[in-house]
DNA sequence: TTAGGTCTGTGATAAATGTTACTGTAGGAT
DNA sequence: ATCCTACAGTAACATTTATCACAGACCTAA
């Protein structure tokens, strides 16, 4: 296998590893590919083996407001607590790096929580982080207004990357915040004014955001 | 027991119930009471048996942004998720009706799991249950205005309490919109004029609310 | 090189929301 | 009745965010 499993879950036990590798089946899917839609039916629980998806809620008006990002060693939690009871998914998936995932049908999610002790803890630790995530979206967006918000995202993806920049256009950024470009440009010049950021094209350079 | 645990959890095998009366200690808080607060660790997961117990996130001004309501027959996730962990709670919740509940030691929750099916499933339910309404609050502060906002905030209540009126004041319903109550008042008012409600003091009755 | 696209910057203006200040009213306590 | 307090209404103004309009910069393909 070309990417180990027990690699990318060091948590997993060698026989929880084996009965994946023997009943899931590994996918790979180009950026920019769909793989959960608002409204439709789960039946499988999906593992990140390489890539990123964007988990986020899909506006009337085409808005993609970022929930967060789901990297090699996570898993939808979403998927998870909804294949339990084969529930529609309240919100969309899509790659933005290639990716390749582990699908595990329903059944066995469910039936491998009772079995191995380092599945279940997988998955409520799963439960867990991606709660206080939402939560601490909910508190950005009810508490904080748009510049203190846009601070707080470009960390986020610096953390997520584990570099200092960030490749996205305004427009991009302007559609996981729900809000304008202009408005992004205008916050981001004038934190580039205080000395927080550096522009490029396609391109923020996060200089001193150790606050 | 003056309240039947069968009654009120009625998915709950006849096994689980014994169980739970055994090691659970049931517990009466009147309104007003903290239950939990933000950085505090939780020892114990909370069944509702009587009353109301609101779940919300505190904002630095002492804004209590509402996130959901706990109600006879539920318990609250985030107990649930943390004490799997033993972790930080990163929610408030303060009982609103004199509430009767059962606390349950984080060790036996995580036990029961395995060994109760009926509570395995009761309690990924609940996961999935407040995941999805947490959703619908990120929805409804990300792409709605303050006014489709309120509109949501009056039919929760409604629906939650299976009567037209609200019996609150401006004042608490901006604090849990995070708002002002000049603004609710200014809303309201508009919500009169177009025959939704009718303004009383401390009570709003909802008129042609099935829109 | 030129043409056309995308990305960025910025002013002007509009709309929504927050803030301040003040008024009146209802109800409870004395 | 009188006083006090919480609640509600509303005007004026400040601030934040959204929208519109446009210009210049950069990139790529022909």
């Amino acid at each position: 296998m070309q990417h180990s499993l027990k690699t990318i879950f060091p948590n997993f036990s060698n026989e929880l590893i084996t009965t994946i590798e023997e009943n899931g089946s590994l996918q790979d899917f180009e950026a920019g590919t769909i793989l959960m839609r608002t409204g439709q039916y789960i039946k499988n629980t999906v593992l990140i083996i390489k890539g990123k998806i964007k988990i986020y809620r899909e506006g009337e008006d085409g808005g993609e407001f970022l929930m967060y990002y789901l990297q090699p060693g996570q898993a939808c939690a979403i998927s998870m607590i909804c294949t339990a009871k084969s529930e529609k998914s309240q919100i969309m998936a899509k790659v933005v790096e290639d990716a390749t995932v582990m699908m595990i049908p329903l059944q066995l999610m469910d039936k491998w929580m009772m079995e191995h002790r380092s599945w279940y803890e997988f998955v409520i630790e799963t439960y867990r982080s991606r709660f206080e995530e939402v939560l601490e979206v909910v508190d950005n967006i009810a508490f904080r207004s748009m510049d203190e918000r846009l601070e707080f995202y470009l960390k986020r993806h610096s953390d997520a990357c584990g570099c200092s920049e960030v490749n996205l256009s305004h427009q991009e950024i302007a559609t996981e915040l729900n809000t304008s470009r202009e408005v992004v440009s205008r916050l981001l010049k004038k934190m580039e004014q205080r000395g927080l950021v550096k522009l490029n094209r396609n391109q923020i350079e996060l200089l001193n955001f150790n606050h």
